[in-house]
DNA sequence: CTCCCATACTTAACGTTGTTAACTCAGGAG
DNA sequence: CTCCTGAGTTAACAACGTTAAGTATGGGAG
C-alpha cells in the first residue's frame, strides 16, 4: 500500500517546486520584491497553495536560507585546502567572499536580515556552525603551527569573519562605482584578507611567509 | 511684502516635522516597519500631505538619510585626535563603530541598503565622502609618519572601513547571542579595528608601538 | 457499487501598504 | 468682488500577505 509513500513524494515535489521557483526569484530580485502571487504564478499555482507547505513569508525564505547555508558550507568544503595554514585561511576566505559575491540576494538574506538567526538553535549542529567550524579549524591549525599569534581561537575567526563580512557587504550592497576612490572588487577582497591575516601573524609566522 | 518668505517659512516647519517624526519612528522600527500613514498620523497630518513635500517614500528617507551623514561626518570630527597617527586611526575607527552600533536603524539605512548612494554624485562634497576624507587624512598621516607600510592610501582606508563595516554589520543585523562563541559586542569591534591595523603596521610602526 | 471523508487546491475576500486623482478652501492679487 | 494659486483633505487604486470558505479527487469501508 505504497499511496500514502506516492502523497509523500507528490507533496514534496510541490514543495520543491515552490523553493526552486523561490530561490530563481529571489536571486535575481530582492527579499520585498518578491511576492508570493509572483511565486504562485511562475509555478502555476495559486497563492494559497504555498500556504499549504509554508507558514508564512518568513517560513519559507527561511526554508530557502537553511539551504543556503548549506551550500555555504558545501562551498567552502570544497575550496582546496594548502599544506600552509596561513595559506588555507586565505583561501577559506576568498572562498566565503566569491559565495558573498555571486549570490548577493541570498547573502544579502542570510547575514544581513535582522533578526532571521534564530533557528540556530534548531539543530546542535547547524550548517552555519559547520561552516564557522571550517574557519575555526583553520585558525587553530595556524596557532597551533606556530603562524598566528597566540590568542583565543574563536576571537581570531570571528574577526576574520567581520573584516570579509564587511568587504563583502560594501561590494553587493554599495555599487562601487558610487563611493570615493573605489579599487576593483575582488581586489578589495584580496587587500582585506590579507591585512587580516598580516595582523595575526605571530612574528615567526611573518618571517616565514616573507622568505618565501 | 514678506509673504512668500512666510509661506516658505511654514512650508519648511511642515518639512521639518516630516522630517522628525520620520526619525523618531525609524530610529526605533526598522525602513519597511514605518509607514507613510503611521508618520502621518504623528504629525497630525493627512498621508497625502507628505507628498508635497517629498517625491515618495524613497526621497523621504533619502532626505533622512542625507541627514544622518552629517551627523556622522559631525560626530567622527568631534572625536579627540590624540597625535600619535596610529592611534589617531583606532580612535576614528572606534567612533565609526559607536554611532553605527548606537543608531542601527539609521546605520543599516545609510550602509545597508542597496543603491541608496545615487545622490553622493550630486553634491561634489557629500557628508559621506567628508566623513571617508577624516579617514583618508588619518591614514596619510600614519603612513607619512613611517608607522604605516607604504601602498596606496585609499586602499588602506578602504580595508580599515571595510572591516569596522563588517563587525558593526555583524553586531547589529543577528543578535549576538544567536551565533557561535561570540565575544561581547564592543570586544570584536576592538579587536577588528586592532588586527586591521597591525596589518598595516611598518615593521618600524610595530616596533614603535611594541615600545610603549 | 456506493457512501464518506481526508486532503490538495482554488476562489474570493480582508486589512494594510504606497501612491494618486479629484476635491475643498483660505487668502493675497488685480 | 472676483479670480487664482497652492496647501491640505477625502476617497480611491492596485498590489501585497494572509485567511475563511468552498470544490474536487481519489482511496478506504460498508
Amino acid at each position: 500500500m505504497g499511496v500514502i509513500e506516492r502523497r509523500e513524494r507528490e507533496r514534496e515535489e510541490v514543495r520543491r517546486k515552490i523553493l526552486t521557483a523561490a530561490r530563481d526569484l529571489f536571486a535575481s530580485e530582492g527579499y520585498d520584491r518578491v511576492t508570493m502571487r509572483r511565486i504562485a504564478d511562475a509555478i502555476e499555482y495559486s497563492p494559497t497553495t504555498i500556504y499549504n507547505h509554508f507558514e508564512d513569508k518568513d517560513d519559507l525564505v527561511q526554508a530557502l536560507c537553511q539551504e543556503d547555508f548549506d551550500r555555504l558550507f558545501q562551498h567552502l568544503q570544497q575550496t582546496p585546502s594548502p599544506a600552509d595554514p596561513v595559506e588555507a585561511v586565505r583561501q577559506l576566505g576568498l572562498a566565503y567572499a566569491r559565495f558573498g559575491t555571486s549570490y548577493p540576494n541570498q547573502y544579502r538574506f542570510m547575514f544581513m536580515t535582522p533578526g532571521k538567526f534564530e533557528y540556530l538553535k534548531e539543530d546542535d549542529v547547524s550548517p552555519g556552525e559547520q561552516a564557522f567550524g571550517l574557519l575555526r579549524a583553520a585558525v587553530t591549525a595556524a596557532i597551533e603551527g606556530g603562524y598566528f599569534r597566540r590568542g583565543d581561537v574563536d576571537t581570531t575567526a570571528q574577526v576574520l569573519w567581520a573584516s570579509m563580512h564587511g568587504a563583502i557587504a560594501l561590494i553587493i550592497n554599495l555599487q562601487p562605482q558610487h563611493w570615493p576612490h573605489a579599487p576593483a572588487a575582488p581586489d578589495l577582497v584580496e587587500q582585506v584578507i590579507d591585512a587580516t591575516i598580516r595582523g595575526f601573524l605571530a612574528e615567526q609566522g611573518a618571517a616565514r611567509r616573507r622568505g618565501r
